[in-house]
RNA sequence: GGAGAGAUGGCCGAGUGGUCGAAGGCGCACGCCUGGAAAGUGUGUAGGCGGGGAACCGUCUCGAGGGUUCGAAUCCCUCUCUCUCCGCCA
């Protein structure tokens, strides 16, 4: 989210900015006039309250005094004046809530190095803040080479036994998945190893977050109010309250029918009564009588919702957290794409990283996390490239994103494992996280945050396998694997 | 699920309609004292918004949001969270 202030100041960089990105048509010119509203009202209302406040100390000072004559003389004067401040604080309230809605829908812009684009053809191969085709090259593992036609993950022998897809359509429709035995040891070994290898290498720190949460973690990371349709909801109505409440509502609607002269007819009292009946349904279905839950779509929303509303100090900084969690995703958007095998899931794992840095280090620390999330592929021996995303293939609270894609040689393509995004102070003005810089009475300032997955559990369980599987149906079991396989060298094997 | 209690500054804690953004203590910062330190002592110590070149001024915030009132930390309503007891439960 944006500060309005610095859209003010910079208003020309702004639109300059915004225009980069997809699918957004909002100027600073609306904004500001919006902004201009909101001050003259501001404006308005504090003088107003100024005067009010003023006569009211009086009041109590002639009270004290017992000057009674004096204290209704005061207070008739403060109701005169007072007319205005009821209206001009709805006035305020309502004119806030404009800016903030119109703010909260606003994606980041992105960082200058990044490429204009409309779509993921249009993103761009990186190789290193100073790196080349020929530096990364020596750095990652190479493509593997197969005698025989290698087949998509699904397809492989030890996959066609133990990664179910027919039974858990049974259980849960498409786009979820039972794996068994071998299979599923060596997803929980994958997830075991990422997140040893952040926690024990890179610094993070553990953590086991909360699968559900409210809309306001939701709104913090950027997820809402835009992006609903993503995400699954776990509510239970009040059904008591909503029946209360609409009871009342109901009553007073009568009660103003009663009143009208001359009454309506019985048709327009059905119709009226029919549209408001139809209004509650709408409130009951938006979850107004609801404790709403949502499934988390990526353990980014808990991990960095971990530090808000707060005002951290500088010398606390870096924060780095890790999770291995399941994630949750509706798919609404992705129908008919990668129907067959677990590459598109409704629930996945991921291991996910998430800095929380100040302005100043916050660039170097993408680049880092980065890193963090290519050690897990060169230690898997798994070949990738990494993706700086275009303008138009970027997520919406990102100001640059480094994708990993891995390769998948039974797909003979590359497919996204990790996206690596810095978001500057975005996230961190929607959630109010702040820090005080260290030396003498400085104010505080927004943290900026970052975030990767280190990577998708489901996704790298499909690259071992294509990567690693051998002519028989068999696969290998990659060396830093293996003390999670109880030292097993390979699966599925006659 | 039932019954009850509560939420005040970085922390503890006072305050039940008037000069209270808030006593007192702890912590922290700076100074005095000291050869140096401890102890002692003095001063200062929230955030947002608006106005102003600035000093500064105004306004809002005592869990959150509404309301009553000339005036609300204090009264009313809704929500969130915490604690105690009972019940249920992995």
């Amino acid at each position: 989210m944006f500060d309005i202030k610095w859209i003010r100041a910079n208003a020309e960089a702004f639109d300059a900015a915004v225009s980069r990105r997809k699918n957004v048509s909002v100027r600073s010119s609306d904004l500001l006039a919006i902004d201009d509203r909101r001050r003259e009202i501001i404006v308005r209302l504090n003088e107003a309250q100024e005067k009010r406040n003023a006569l009211s100390k009086q009041i109590g000072q002639a009270k004290a005094q017992k000057d009674e004559a004096k204290a209704q003389e005061l207070m008739a004067e403060v109701a005169r004046l007072k007319d205005f401040i009821p209206t001009g604080e709805a006035e305020e309230r309502a004119v806030e809530a404009e800016l903030r809605a119109a703010l909260s829908v606003i994606p980041n812009l992105a960082l200058d190095d990044v490429p204009q684009g409309d779509d993921e053809n249009d993103n761009v191969e990186y190789f290193g803040a100073n790196g080349t085709a020929e530096t990364a090259a020596r750095q990652r593992p190479a493509k593997p080479s197969f005698a025989f036609a290698p087949k998509e993950h699904y397809e492989i022998g030890v996959a066609e036994k133990d990664m179910d897809f027919e039974v858990a359509a049974k259980l849960s429709g498409s786009r979820f998945v039972v794996l068994k035995g071998q299979i599923a040891r060596l997803e929980r070994a994958i997830g075991q190893f990422m997140l040893d290898l952040h926690t024990t290498e890179h610094g993070y720190l553990e953590v086991q977050p909360p699968l559900l949460v409210r809309d306001d973690a939701l709104f913090g990371t950027g997820q809402l109010p835009k992006f609903k349709e993503d995400l699954f909801r776990a509510s239970i109505n009040d059904l008591d309250r909503f029946w209360n409440e609409y009871q009342r509502a109901r009553e007073e609607d009568l009660e103003v029918m009663r009143q009208m002269e001359p009454k309506p007819a019985g048709e327009i009292i059905n119709a009226r009564s029919l549209t408001r009946q139809r209004e509650w349904m709408q409130k009951l279905n938006d979850g107004e009588f609801a404790t709403n839950y949502w499934l988390i779509p990526t353990a980014e929303v808990p991990l960095t919702n971990l530090v808000r509303e707060s005002i951290l100090a500088e010398e606390e900084l870096p924060l780095r957290f890790a999770a291995l969690t399941p994630c949750f995703r509706s798919e609404a958007g992705s129908a008919g794409r990668d129907t067959r095998g677990m590459l598109r899931q409704h629930q996945f794992d991921k291991v996910e990283m998430v800095s929380i840095t100040t302005a100043e280090t916050s660039i170097d620390e993408h680049e880092r996390m980065l890193a963090c999330a290519e050690t897990v592929l060169q230690r898997l021996g798994l070949h990738y490239r990494v993706m700086m995303l275009c303008t138009g293939d970027m997520g919406f609270g990102a100001r640059k994103t480094y994708d990993l894609e891995v390769w998948l040689p039974g797909q003979d393509t590359y497919r996204e494992i990790s996206s690596v995004s810095v978001c500057g102070d975005f996230q961190a003005r929607r959630m109010e996280a702040r820090y005080r810089p260290s030396g003498e009475k400085q104010a505080p300032r927004y943290v900026h945050t970052l975030n990767g997955s280190g990577t998708a559990v489901g996704r790298c369980l499909i690259a071992v396998l294509e990567n690693y599987q051998q002519e028989d149906g068999s696969v290998l079991i990659p060396e830093a694997l293996q003390p999670y396989m109880g030292g097993l060298t390979s699966i599925g094997g006659k």
